[in-house]
DNA sequence: GCCTATTTGTTCGTATGTATC
DNA sequence: CGATACATACGAACAAATAGG
């Protein structure tokens, strides 16, 4: 791997300021911020090593590794042990309206938009779920459990439903284009729209954490949504979860 | 202190199984939260003493300690020292769309909305407030703090701001009334629309926590949105924080 | 596969100022 | 005033992950 030039928006020794009464490690951490905020850091760029800002502010590398800890607990850094400490890309407005399609947003955002069907299984529905989607208990179903990713970072994970008889392929299809949308098409689905849409927010387990490449413990946004087809038969019931670091929702009125 | 009447939902003696792989303390959180889901604990129910539950389960109190412990960081039960557990509400649906008020959301579902006014304050405009508000940078504000409340449990929280020469006033209108729209009524506002929102996540404050009476770490919905009048001039901007455990966000299209 | 350098992650211990009772 | 608790800061060493040769 060949690591992004490190950019580095000062070397000169910017001592912290022992006598004002704010904490070292508070004027480091808002040092940095300011560094990102007026782009002497852009997103993905390396921050310095530990032990080069310890020696930059005059201080133990202990404090620096606290102003860091709260900025990566605030979602503007992210640090990986043996790699370094990198910054985060602005978290990306994701639009939640009746045609959402996830590659839309992000090439519209100009990054790379892509899908990777993790694994697909045959499921009987249950009973919330057979009554969302207008079939019999019981009714077999494909379960699909996907990772969408913009640039290469994982920006949500979505287990997507889909009634059997009538959508019989759907995983080979996703698989192959990586797109929900497509799968729809190749299954003779032209179009669909969404239907209903409920958001909450509750911290990742350690299996989403791992598909997302986050922290367990981190927050997600979770999104349950209908959506049918033309004639407004339901088509698909997808649980999506977001990143809340990485996306902002924003609802189209 | 007069405790709720302790419904238990059975009394009997349901000893975990020990041999199935399946540790003591998860068995018994799915227990209680299958009771949870099956009615037989309801809102507001108290559950069992620790004490009782271990002997119910034939474990140590521990054990059943930290079986509740997991439920209460999912926000289905709420413990609080020397009052007992308590099973908590269901997240309330909360409609978010162009015409969603807090007071109509709540009263519809069945149960009391109030509204408080924690303090107000003249504040100039920042840039992005300017921008958003269709104001010049500086220009002077009405900010107000509030806390919503259904059947006295605090859902939000909510940081309002109103152009000032235009609603002077404002401050005194909701803290009598309670409510945002007959405060914009008694300012001669008769209407408004949501014009634009957006939600995003992260984890209370100190303060926040204490204004909506969670434990500081929760989860919190943030939702920033903007408010137009008929002629679309923008009347009001808002940031509301609700308590992730005590609502769920529905999006109307 | 192995070795090494780099970098973050973790755990000891120590000392000091500040707020609270 | 002393006693205590807490946050802050420094020092040293080692563990664990990653990248490159």
């Amino acid at each position: 791997m060949t690591a992004e030039p490190a950019a580095q928006p000062d070397e000169r020794r910017r001592v912290v300021n022992r006598t004002d009464g704010v904490a070292a490690w508070r004027q480091i951490a808002d040092g940095i911020e300011a560094d990102i905020a007026e782009g002497r850091l852009n997103p993905g760029d390396q921050v310095a090593p530990e032990a080069r800002l310890a020696e930059r502010f005059g201080v133990n590398r202990h404090t620096v590794r606290r102003a860091i800890g709260v900025l990566v607990s605030r979602g503007l850094l992210r640090a990986t042990q043996g790699r370094g400490t990198f910054v985060e890309a602005e978290p990306l407005a994701y639009p939640i309206g009746p045609r959402t399609r996830f590659s839309e947003v992000v090439t519209g955002a100009g990054r790379e938009a892509s899908g990777e069907l993790i694994r697909a299984r045959e499921v009987p529905a249950d009973m919330i779920l057979a009554a969302a989607l207008g079939l019999t208990p019981g009714a077999s179903m494909l379960e699909l459990v996907t990772v969408h990713r913009a640039d290469g970072t994982p920006l949500s994970t979505a287990t997507v439903r889909v009634p059997l008889p009538r959508f019989a392929g759907f995983d080979r299809h996703y698989s192959s284009t990586g797109s929900i949308t497509k799968a729809f098409q190749s299954c003779g689905l032209a179009d669909y729209t969404r239907a209903s849409t409920r958001i909450s927010a509750r911290p990742s387990g350690p299996e989403e954490a791992r598909l997302l490449d986050l922290k367990p413990g981190r927050i997600l946004l979770v999104i349950d949504s209908i959506n049918v087809d033309a004639a407004g038969q339901p088509v698909q019931a997808t649980r999506s979860l977001f990143s809340a670091d990485r996306v902002e929702l924003v609802v189209e009125s």
